[in-house]
Order: C-alpha cells, then structure tokens, then sequence
RNA sequence: GCCAAAGUAGCUCAGGGGUAGAGCAACGCUCUCGUAAAGCGUAGGUCGCGGGUUCAAUUCCCAUCUUUGGCUCCA
C-alpha cells in the first residue's frame, strides 16, 4: 500500500514535470488537469497546435533535463484570490479555481519555474523521479472534463515507475497484450473477420470461429435445460408498436439502428430481446402455478455504437446475448435470484475464470417501480451475493431506472477485469405490457421479471476467453482437438484409420497429409495451437500404437488409442485446461 | 460523434511524382522425411474509395469510408 501511494505520487509528479516540459515548448498552452492513473499518469493541454508523435521525444528529453536538475516541489497555499491573478491567463485553470468555495484557500505545487494549482502530494524533489523509469505513451483527444460538449484536448500519456526494471516489466506486459490482442489472435488463427465494406462492427465467424463458438453454445444451452430453463427463438425486428409499448423508443432510440418501413409500417432491429419474451409470456394467461418461468435464448441484437468505439469483438453492432428473462412470483423471487447467481458463477468457472467479483448497483434517482419493490429486489440481490461468499462493491444510486442489478466481473489470466454476468431486475416491462399471474386467492397481480446474461454477449464473450487462453483453447473448446500427422506418405494408411477412429469417438480431428516434411507439420499445428498432435511412423504402426505431441511440447510414445481416447473423453467432459 | 495516426499482394511489412517490392501463405515440380520452417519455380496488387493539381499521382492536395489509440458510451 505504501508503494502505491509513492508510486501515485511519482507519477503524480511526473505529470507536472510534463507540463512543465509542454510550457517550455509551447508557453502559450492552456494546461489543465493532470492526474496519475493506473500504471502512470496523463496531462490534458489544449495547445495552438496538435502535437505528433514526434513531439513526444522533445517532452521527454526536455522532461529529463528536468528530472536531472534536481527541482524541488514545493507546496505553496495562497488565498482564492492570489490563485485567480496567478492563473489569470489559464482559463481552464480559473474554472477549477471557481468551484472551490471563496473563502477557503487553495494549494499549488511549484518545482522550478512551473506552478500548478494541485492538491498534492508529490515527491520532494526531481530527483526521486527516474529519467530512466518512464515512457510517454501515446497522443489522444481527451473532452475538457469528459463532456463531449466541452473542447477537445490533447491527452498525454504516459507511464512511470519506481525504477527502470519496472518500466522494462511494464513494457513487456504491454507486449504481451498485444500478442494476446484477441483481433490479432482471431486473424492469426483464422477465427472471425470483419468487413468494413459490408458494415462496421457487424462479425463474420469462420469455421473454426464457429466451432469454438458452438462449443460454448451447446454447453451453454445443456447447462440452461439442466438448470431448469426452456429455449425459446424470437424475431430479429419488431414494429414501432413493440418499441412504443416497452418505451424502448422514448429511452432508448439513439442506441437503435434507424427504423425500415414495409407495408407503411415501421420495424425495428431488435436492440434487446425483452418486449418478445414478455409477448410469449402475454400469450397465455398464466397461474401461479406456472411461475416461475426461465426463458433463454441466444438472441442476436442490433445497437448503433458510435463508429469511435467500435472494437474488434468487443464492441461491436450486433452481437448475441446468452439472455434469460425469469418471470415469478414475489415469494418466488429470493430463491431465483439465489439460483441465477450460482449458476452464473458456474458458467465462468466452467470457462476457467477464478476471480470473480460483484457489483450491486441501487436505485438512481430517477426511477420506476414502487420503492418496497426496490428495497426487496435489492435486498435479495444482495442476499445472494453474501450466500455466495463474494466480494462485492455497492454502487450506490448507479442501477438503471427500472431495477437494481448486480454486475459481476471476472479477472482474466493477465489480471484485467471485463463485466460479463448481469442480473437485472425489470420493473418497467411488467407494468407498460401489463404482464400478470393469477395468484392462489384468484386476484390478478404483478410478476417480477429479471433479465440475467451470464456470458454477456457470445461476441464479447468470445473475445475475452481468446486473450485469457492466448488463443490455446483448451481441449473442450479447441476448433480442433487432434491433429494426426504422419511422418512419411507411406504412414498415411495408419494415419487415416486412426483419424476415422477418433472421428467416430466425435473427437474434432483432422489428418495432416501434406507433402510437407514432419518438422513443418508440427510447426504448423503448433502454431494453430492445437492441443493434441499425433505422430505417426514405422514404431508406430508396428506396435500398433500412437506418439503423443502435446501442445506444451510434452511428448509421449507408445500410447495405445484407447488409452488416449479414454484420457481425452475425460478431459473433454471435465472441461480441464491441460 | 470528437482529437490524433494509419489504410500498398491472403498475412506481416518496405518503398516512393515517371508502368510496384520482400518474407510467409497459395500453386507446380523435386525430395519420402521421427517431434517448431526441405529445395527450386510460378502466379498474385486500379497502392481503401471519389475528386483535384500535374505532361504524368500509388506518392502532393481535398473530401469520404474504414481501422488503430484515446474521449464519450457500454453486452
């Protein structure tokens, strides 16, 4: 903790002695605001002109002369009103100075000739910031104070430690995001693509994309019949008439793509499967007896994402949600809710996520829905998430307006957290379709209705497994399992009977019989990361038996086929990484 | 949408006002091979799309689409 705060203010003070380096370039720059982040820190200038990468190495360079000349930092309090006549001719500087109250004073930081309104802390001096520990990182656009309606910036990033090794770690690590970068991976193993002549953020999946992706589907879908949920296929547009009635257009129009018009009527691409569960459900009349009812579906939406924040799989315009919606009872409702979190946290174990952390979010200030309505849903959300034993963060006032939700969120295998699960509650649907279950006293009342994604989206979804993995699914997911490779053409025999063995065992494998040497072929499956490679020669179809190539690189000889069908059926079954 | 950078062969990238280059992949031929790349050859590109400047544009200019890094937003 200790090295968090000293590191929070080197690079706290890093991003002063940037901006001093940027006042020395250009000393008519505005400066504003300049914190540390997460593994360094930024600083937001508007500036006469934009900056290109090349001025990046002037900064630093000027941000070494800096650090070597052993300034000081000193903490420096004036009154409110000294503050505005230093910063007179730093309008942004003034506006930060204005929203704190008049009669208080305020504090300034000043290493040489560089003074910024700051709070602190900093390191005492320059020199406990190493010329040689930090990098700056990249040039970005950044609002004035995250507004769209505010002028644009120009952000400096950059990134600081202790010392110089630490930097070098830092480095790596973004290296190796870089080689897990799922866009990266899909290509390299010819997974998904995408097609900017056919549409922005719309995804293609490839055959062996679509494998994976069947793979998590069947799981998904076993699981959901096994855990007490039914199927259901709805529609992929609806008219204006659905969208009016379940407000999706008076909330949510700007997120939908635009409307098409057939027969003078309007239909809508779907950005959320809720309104057609809801009009299954409205179908019948429904008693109590039949509730609760778990609707699943893998529906695909469609949602306009702003062009700027489209990204590979993760961000995209269509995309398929592992959706549920449960309807039940009040008294039903603690126990459902209960079950959806066990079983969300089965999914991403199963998936091999470990760490999984909750986030309860209450209700905002606008909202629907009675708020004894609220306080139980919200009370049964949190409930769960203590019988579950998890670690969990309120966010208070931060729910949507028509139900409080828990988010969870998974750390993947280089310590980043993505929010996959959501559990919602919907107050809003029940009441605008009227939904409603005979209860056992004959009245008519309201069903609760919670709307869960344990996955999230299958795109998202997919996305995140394939850095975790670094694309080396394991076996239970891998597009292709085995690889059978003989050595020389005339093991091709051999090699095909085994191939027919394990095809019949429903194993994912194919035969390698190129004319390539055996080398090649081993790099060629390595390199597609198959799990299994199996080498086949004279030794073996002798024996009859077969050799062993783990995708780690561990060999094994003289394994019967059944002895490796057994272990695989059980790896498979067991969803075991290797 | 906003700020910045980029778009050249299937992939990774070089080049640059005068008819376009490499490696890998593909295809053909030779080699029949024991745990991460055999050798030789062939083919492949309106240099994102549309305008402009020029005798000449892939190169310079403008516009546009897309991608990347951010901002905003979020499954």
């Amino acid at each position: 903790m200790a090295n968090e705060e000293k590191l929070q203010k080197i690079r706290h003070s890093m991003a002063h002695v940037m901006a001093e380096a940027v006042l020395q370039m250009f000393p008519d720059a505005q400066i504003t605001i300049g914190p540390s982040i997460d593994n360094g820190f930024y600083y937001d200038f508007d500036l006469p002109r934009t900056l290109v990468p090349d001025d990046l190495e002037e900064i630093t360079e000027r941000m070494k002369i800096i650090i070597k000349d052993d300034k000081t930092f000193e903490k420096i309090i004036v009154s409110h009103k000294d503050a505005k006549k230093l910063f007179k001719n730093q309008t942004y500087k003034q506006e930060l100075i204005e929203a704190i109250p008049e009669d208080e004073n305020v504090s300034l930081y000043s290493q040489g000739d560089f003074t910024d309104l700051c709070r602190g802390p900093h390191v005492k001096s320059t020199k406990e910031l190493k010329a040689e520990a930090f990098k700056l990182l990249s040039i970005a656009g950044a609002y004035w104070r995250g507004n769209e309606n505010n002028p644009m910036l120009t952000r400096i990033y950059g990134t600081a430690w202790e010392n110089p090794k630490e930097l070098r770690l830092y480095l790596k690590l973004l290296e190796e995001l870089k080689k897990r970068d799922h866009r990266k991976l899909g290509k390299e193993l010819d997974l998904f693509s995408l097609h900017e002549e056919a549409g922005a953020g719309l995804v293609y999946w490839h055959p062996k994309g679509a494998r994976i992706r069947l793979a998590i589907e069947n799981f998904w879908r076993d699981q959901h019949y096994k855990n007490g949920y039914e199927m259901v296929y709805t529609p992929h547009v609806g008219k204006a008439w659905l969208w009016e009635t379940s407000g999706h257009l008076d909330f949510y129009k700007e997120d939908m793509y635009p409307p098409m018009e057939m027969d003078k009527a309007q239909y809508y691409a779907k950005p959320m499967n809720c309104p057609f569960h809801i009009m299954i459900y409205n179908n019948t009349k429904h008693s109590y007896r039949d509730l609760p009812c778990r609707w699943a579906e893998l529906g695909t939406v469609y949602r306009y994402e702003k062009a700027g924040a489209l990204h590979g799989l993760l961000r995209v315009r269509g995309f398929t949600q592992d959706d549920a919606h449960i309807i039940c009872t009040p008294e039903q409702m603690g126990d459902e809710i209960l079950e959806v979190l066990r079983f969300s946290l089965f999914m991403l174990r199963s998936f091999g996520f470990q760490e999984i952390s909750a986030y309860l979010s209450t209700k905002p200030e606008k909202s629907v829905g009675e708020s004894a309505k609220w306080d139980t849903a919200t009370e049964a959300l949190r409930t769960a998430i203590e019988t579950e034993g998890l670690d969990y963060e309120i966010d208070e006032g931060g729910g949507v307006f028509y139900g409080p939700k828990i988010d969870l969120k998974i750390k993947d295998a280089l310590g980043r957290q993505w929010q996959l699960s959501t559990v919602q509650f919907d107050f809003n649907l029940p009441e605008r379709f009227n939904m409603t279950f005979v209860d056992s006293d004959g009245t008519e009342k309201q069903p609760f209705v919670v709307h869960r994604a344990l996955l999230g989206s299958i795109e998202r979804f997919f996305g995140v497994l394939l850095e975790h993995y670094a694309g080396a699914f394991p076996a239970w997911l891998a597009p292709e399992q085995v690889r059978v490779i003989p050595v020389a053409e005339n093991f091709s025999d051999y090699a095909e009977k085994i191939v027919n063995m394990l095809k019949d065992e429903d194993f994912r494998v194919s035969g390698d019989f190129g004319t390539e040497r055996l080398n090649a072929k081993i790099r060629n499956a390595q390199k597609e990361k198959v799990p299994f490679m199996l080498i086949l020669g004279e030794k073996e179809v002798e024996a009859g038996t077969i050799s062993v190539r783990h995708r780690s690189g561990k060999q094994e000889h003289g394994i019967s086929v059944e002895n490796f069908v057994a272990r695989l059926h059980d790896q498979i079954e067991s969803r075991k990484n290797e």
